[in-house]
Order: C-alpha cells, then sequence, then structure tokens
DNA sequence: CTGTAATACAACCGTATGGTTGTATGCACG
DNA sequence: CGTGCATACAACCATACGGTTGTATTACAG
C-alpha cells in the first residue's frame, strides 16, 4: 500500500512567496541557511522557521557542509504536488467525455467508441 | 504587462483536505454549497466558509440555478498553480544542463552545442 | 405577498502562523 | 582546546485560520 503524500503541508509550506522563493534559490543554489536569509528582509530566525517548515513538508533538505548546512530542494516532492494538480485537471477532461457521451446518447448516438 | 497570479491563495486554499475535496467534486458534480456540506463532518457554515476560500483564490467560482448555488471549480486556476510546479522542474532540468555543461568545459570539451 | 429553503454574514473561541529577540548547541579553525 | 561562526531552539506577540452558533438576506413556491 502506498502512503499518502503530506499535501496539507506540501500545499501550505508553498502557500508563501519567502518560502517560494527559497524554494526556487534551493534548485541550483549551494547556500547555506545564513546566505538564504540575506536574501530576504526579515530575521535569520524567521528565514530559518520558513526552510524548517519546507523541510517538515519534503520540499527540501539540509545537508551539512563544512560548518554549514545546505539547503536543497527535493524535485521529487514538487513532482507528487504537480502530479496531484495533474489529476484534477484529468478528471475535468473526463467530465468532458462524460459530456459528450451525454450527448450522443441523446443524440440517437451511432457509436460511443474510445 | 501581466498579472501575477495569487499564489498564496491558491495554495494556501489548496492546503487543506476538506478544500481540496471540494474542488476534486466540484470538477464534475453540479451541487450547491448545502449539498457540498452534506458531505462533510461539519457544520453547513464551516463548508461555506471553505468554499468562500476557494473563490477568493479563483479555485472555485458560484453560479445561481434556481435558489441555489452551484459550485464549479476553475480548471485554469489549477493549471496555473500546477505551471508554476512545472517552472520549478524546469529549473531544475536546467541545473543537470549546466552541470552537464561544466562536465564538458573542465573536461577539454569539445563543443558545448545545443 | 407570504413562507421557507438556500445562502450569506457576524461574533466568538482555541490554535496555528509569521514575525521578533535572546540564548544554547555544534563544529571548524588557529 | 578554546574562540567564534553557523545553526538551532525557546518565549513571546499580533494576526489569521478552522470551527462553532446565531442572525440576516435572497428569491422561488404556493
Amino acid at each position: 500500500m502506498q502512503v499518502m503524500p503530506n499535501y496539507d503541508g506540501m500545499f501550505g509550506a508553498l502557500a508563501d512567496a519567502t518560502r517560494r522563493d527559497i524554494v526556487r534559490r534551493a534548485i541550483d543554489a549551494q547556500e547555506g541557511v545564513a546566505e538564504m536569509a540575506s536574501h530576504y528582509p526579515m530575521s535569520f530566525a524567521a528565514v530559518q522557521k520558513h526552510v524548517a517548515i519546507l523541510e517538515r513538508a519534503g520540499l527540501v533538505t539540509k545537508q551539512r557542509i563544512g560548518r554549514r548546512k545546505v539547503v536543497c530542494t527535493n524535485v521529487e516532492a514538487l513532482r507528487v504536488a504537480r502530479r496531484l494538480l495533474d489529476r484534477y485537471e484529468e478528471l475535468w477532461l473526463g467530465r468532458i467525455d462524460r459530456m459528450t457521451d451525454l450527448l450522443n446518447e441523446t443524440n440517437g448516438a451511432k457509436e460511443t467508441r474510445k
């Protein structure tokens, strides 16, 4: 059985501009928490909390390098979130199909194939 | 100039299981707020507030039908959110490319094409 | 035009969130 | 092995969130 992703945590973590920016930065920058913090108009501790929230949500990981801890975004987690939205869009497409089917039926449908 | 989507609102709205379920249901069900509410173990007013949050985020719209107001999810808004995650994944792919480029360079690269 | 079903809104409560400052830990470097 | 940088954590504050109940608005049905 598959484990349910923590969607609440993921989307909640993404619901803040600073955290989205951290995710974006951590995709390719190799920055420690302090370097990250220097980009934002708030205290070091505040940024640290944001990183912690992203970490709990599984969107980033921290990796010790020297005396720093480098923040790395976890692309797989991003994909998990994206796939949920994909599924909603698929449901939407399915809805269209069902509407079409209904039209065909009430239309004296020849065939309902595919 | 293009308008910045309200990502805070969108992801915040998606950060709750009840609201995600409302979004899912409203994709193809034609339910009023009261019918929606009947699916969840909470008061009508609570569900109404969830719908309002989704509405403010642009993820659903309400449409009067008779004396009810039917909840409809706005797939375009879902796509907007999904595309942001897509862009993050693209950045990630770009990162891979840049790493490869770097390898090629330090490798005595013949050419760095495409 | 009145009654009532469906929706909206306001006030309230407990808890979580986003920020602050201050203090404690961990680890590299001299 | 001690000094100091980078990180972590605790306490605190204001405000937002998720839920409740109660009251007001709306508009179809009779």
